[in-house]
RNA sequence: GGAGAGUUGCCAGAGUGGUUAAUGGAGCAGUUUGCUAAACUGUCGACGGGAAACUGUCGCGCGGGUUCGAAUCCCGCACUCUCCGCCA
């Protein structure tokens, strides 16, 4: 959510931002400024009156205590007025500010400057690849095809308990999605995360807090009968541990890594390219995320980045670096990174992690806040970033490294899976 | 699922209708100091007004109500805890 103290000092070049994102916000920011004078103006009024209310009510006690009724009536009277005045610049108070509300949560976050115009996904900017890209061998085969060969992934089975989109791992496949998710989290605490292991399930509020409510409601499974909902990434839960937080300049950065499952409806979404492991409703991730000082998120960003190359090369797979454009630019990011891993076997890339700068677009609703050595509270940053998402890891390390004797297990990996090789 | 208790600031904790949310602690800042510690002083938050000094309103789980006046009384809701039952 924007903050109208900076809609109010900047808004022509916030309306220049949100245009690369293909938007005309001049109209709304100018909603946002004339809701936002309408609420200060009433409660400026609403003030005045409850004072005078509150000076009347104190003589009224001083009255009364020295027996001087008849002039405590007389006040009486004169604060039924005031009280009903109040009472209506309440209610128009409650209306503007939910006004003011209303329309914040329908404008998406302001682009950074790097972030480059565009429409959908052939306007992103490829700013890094690395990886060779195998030749493979005559014969080689996407992964839904190795996963029967191999009988690692039964994606029927999954449809047979659940349904589409729910894939059952299997033997070795099961072990090397295990071993994925302990070598994640050992690179990423080993690079000074701190582990932890957060509820699948959570409340509205915090759907609220890092902007999945209410904007994209339909993407999360809802558990009506407690009102709660399933996580679609552990950024959720993560970032919300320290919502409402005040916290000291000296705590950050914050830096936390945990590793979930995600739900997503993504309802409506079939056909070739979502086949095999492309795009599931439940699949793992190992996140990253980041609370920060505004005038180190930057940096923290291209930490991040380097984070995620580092575990890619060590995995030896072929990926490229994307940034965003305005139009593929997620509703709370002001910046994102995709990393995409080649799909050998699908001729294809595909996304595997997603690192964002969220400046303050989600700490101003989590009201996540620091102290700064001024005495102030300003509102930190938030970044994320996948590090990383299974299934797809898992598709191109079976395309990538398959041979004709079996798949191969990256270097790193084979200690923490026990075996070298799928046959 | 059944029964009971509770919710006050960063934390602990007093406060059953009257001007100011007592007190203690933590953290942070300042002073003092060879350094650390100690001591002393200051410091709750939100939203407004003001160039600033400063200042207004609101906030005792949330929402209503009674009253000139509510942390305190009344109604509804949410959440937490304890015990019982069931249970990995």
């Amino acid at each position: 959510m924007l903050q109208v103290a900076e809609i109010r000092d900047h808004k022509e070049k916030m309306i220049a931002a949100l245009a690369k994102r293909g938007l005309d916000a001049s109209q709304m920011l100018e909603e946002v400024l004339q809701a936002d004078e309408l609420r200060r103006n009433t409660q400026a009024n609403l003030d005045e009156t409850l004072a005078q209310s509150n000076t009347f009510s104190k003589e009224i006690g001083i009255l009364f205590k020295n027996g001087e009724t008849q002039k405590a009536n007389i006040l009486k009277e004169k604060t039924g007025q005031l009280k009903e005045a109040s009472k209506a610049l309440n209610e128009q108070l409650n209306e503007a500010s939910e006004k003011l509300q209303q329309i914040l949560y329908t404008i998406p976050n302001i682009p950074h400057e790097l972030v480059p115009a565009g429409t959908d996904e052939n306007d992103n900017e490829e700013t890094f690849s690395e990886g060779a890209i195998p030749v493979l061998a005559e014969g080689s085969i996407p992964h839904w095809e190795l996963a029967k060969k191999y009988d690692i992934i039964d994606f029927e089975l999954g449809v047979k308990i659940t349904g589409a989109g729910f894939p059952v791992y299997k033997g070795k496949g099961a072990r090397l999605q295990r071993a994925l998710i302990a070598y994640f989290l050992d690179k990423n605490t080993a690079a000074g995360y701190t582990e932890y292991q957060v509820p699948h399930l959570v409340n509205e509020a915090s759907g609220f807090g890092t902007g999945q409510l209410p904007d994209k409601e339909g993407q999360m499974y809802h558990a009506t009968e407690d009102d709660l909902y399933l996580i679609p990434t552990a950024e959720v839960p993560v970032t919300n541990m320290f919502r409402g937080d005040l916290l000291n300049e000296n705590d950050l950065p914050i830096t936390c890594t945990g590793y979930t499952p995600c739900f997503r409806r993504e309802a409506g979404s079939y056909g070739a390219h979502v086949r095999g492991l492309n795009r599931l409703h439940q699949f793992d991730k190992v996140e990253i995320v980041r609370i920060e000082h505004p005038d180190k998120s930057y940096e923290a960003l291209d930490g991040m980045v380097d984070h995620v190359k580092n575990i890619l090369r060590e995995l030896k797979l072929p990926y490229r670096i994307l940034r965003l454009c305005g139009g593929d630019l997620g509703f709370t990011a002001s910046i994102t990174y995709d990393f995409e891993v080649f799909s050998t076997a699908q001729d294809r890339w595909l996304e595997i992690s997603s690192v964002s700068n969220f400046e303050t677009f989600q700490t101003n609703r989590l009201k996540l806040r620091f102290k700064d050595s001024d005495g102030k509270n300003r509102l930190a940053h938030t970044l994320n970033g996948s590090s990383l998402a299974l299934p797809r890891v898992l598709a191109g390390i079976l395309e990538n490294y398959q041979t004709p004797k079996g798949i191969k297990i990256p270097e790193v990996l084979v200690p923490y899976c026990g075996f070298d090789i799928i046959d």
